[in-house]
DNA sequence: CCAATAGTGTCTGTTAGACAATATTCT
DNA sequence: AGAATATTGTCTAACAGACACTATTGG
């Protein structure tokens, strides 16, 4: 049999075949509200999270995502249930992981490809409540809640639990995951649970935990921070976002060294703030991240 | 409806699926015959390919892999390969990516997740050869051949080409892929092409090409090494291992201080080296890579 | 004037790179 | 003895954390 009769002859539909979705993980840091008009705003990370109008779990917050069609790729599906929820492209985008449970689903067996965006608030502001469909910024913060660690025949095995919780103006969710790290002779192994969820869909609460934990370690290696951000910024802002997702407080003066390259000065000045104005930066896209 | 009701009258066969498969990436780093009894056998970072049986790409050399089942996780899945091509369990394993184009099948729709699996060849020695199916370890090589880089309106595009060269006793394959790396505004976008490819099934030369350069960046900041590391060790051959995975030498007194905290001393010693012995090391577990 | 932030200077301790120096084996 | 590797010591430059200090605005 020659390729071309092979493939003429070849029937897809023996093996079973699962459904395939993609998830998305949309994030942004957006400003809160301040009342002092001399204070700065505080900065919050958010996430996209749409209501969900049909069974299964009805009524409950889920990531926004679909069925991947048999003519796109599964980025090109990424990029089409982004833009319809946030309407703005050129916008960054990344696959993070493929969650193939097998009871992920009470449907039917679904694998989900999840891809995590980042855009910034400012371009957003648009977009933000009128959507058609019930889509919805919540806050997001992660606490550590606690830590168990065993030592097993050759390792340890530590548990770690950690709570999500998600709010706006009108709602408040929560889950709490479970992440155990098993190391086992000279091999880790990461797993997670799900322990308890609150009106959060599927299994989507792991996967937020994780891409929360992997924006957190690639924000420190990497330049997607400035995804975060408007074209025209201060570095203090620049110095809020990378606070408001690491979670801790940095100090101004190694901030901006560690920056320096990364940014062009503008002659810019923000105003009307009622002390010291800041100079604006933009990106520098010369900036190598590599030697 | 009630959950229950919708839930029974569901019909997942409205929506064409894809087929989904399991692509391994399946590294050793192995010892080279070195001829000078005094001298050091230098190492060779090898990956497992299968010689494809049937159509497509028949006689061409692929990943091993399948699809997944119905029954089983996409981890169970990749479990269930990589015994069936090692037999050697308790490996690390990690999700690579998940490729999702189009056409990279001619058979059908199909989606690939990959992951990656780290053997040490002590342990493999066993079944290296002796293997039912047409599977062969290759020494595996990359090379940078050019770049190319261009301003855009609002960044630049570089463009790098990169190939890759696997041998053994019995056979020499190679491809090139065409790497081109976007940045606009403040985003950047990572895409990977096939250039040309010899010999090599599908889009495995890409997958291959991403798993190096994964493999590569994780070797620094995560402590994935001694999943290629026998039981028992000398920081040498640790070494070895770090520099043939990153394509350079290391100093040594820097590479010792680093690791010291990583590993645990044994009172055992490598004998009959024809120079001054080297303590043996193993992997200290109580290690841990945050602060 | 003063609250509040913007931005800079400098000290200190830690760490990576470089390389020299010493130690130890087997044939 | 001599080849070859193992292992440690030390100098230096770079850099992150800490913190003090100066600069600049709007009300």
């Amino acid at each position: 049999m020659t390729e071309k009769q092979f493939l003429q002859s070849y029937d897809a539909s023996r093996f079973a075949r699962p459904s395939v979705t993609v998830d998305m993980l949309i994030f942004t840091v957006a400003d809160e509200q301040e009342a002092n008009y001399r204070k700065l705003s505080p900065k919050s990370l958010q996430i996209l999270l749409v209501k969900r109008a049909d069974h299964p779990f009805m009524g409950q917050w889920a990531l926004p995502g679909g069925f991947v069609s048999p003519e796109e790729s599964l980025e090109e599906a990424a990029m089409r249930e982004l833009q319809m929820e946030t309407n703005i492209d050129n916008i960054y985008l990344e696959q993070l992981y493929t969650w193939g449970d097998v009871n992920r689903d009470p449907r039917t067996r679904v694998i989900s490809a999840s891809y995590m965006a980042l855009v910034d608030s400012e371009s957003l502001e648009v977009k933000a409540g009128e959507d058609a469909d019930d889509a919805r910024w919540f806050r997001l913060e992660d606490k550590w809640l606690r830590e168990n660690k065993i030592a097993t025949q050759d390792g340890t095995i530590t548990e770690k639990w950690v709570q999500l919780r998600f709010w706006n103006e009108a709602e408040e969710l929560s889950a709490t995951v479970k992440i155990t790290r098993t190391v086992a002779g000279r091999t880790v192994r990461e797993e997670r649970e799900i322990v308890e969820t609150n009106h959060i869909a599927f299994d989507h609460a792991k996967i937020i935990q994780y891409a929360l934990e992997r924006l957190r370690n690639k924000i420190e290696y990497t330049d997607i921070a400035f995804a975060l951000m408007p074209e025209l910024f201060t570095l203090t802002e620049l110095q809020q976002v990378y606070e408001v997702i690491l979670g801790k407080e940095l100090l101004a003066a190694a901030f901006r060294r560690k920056v320096a390259d990364k940014v062009m000065e503008t002659n810019h000045y923000r105003k009307h703030a009622g002390h010291r104005p800041s100079k604006y930066y933009r990106f520098n896209p010369d900036w190598t991240d590599n030697a």
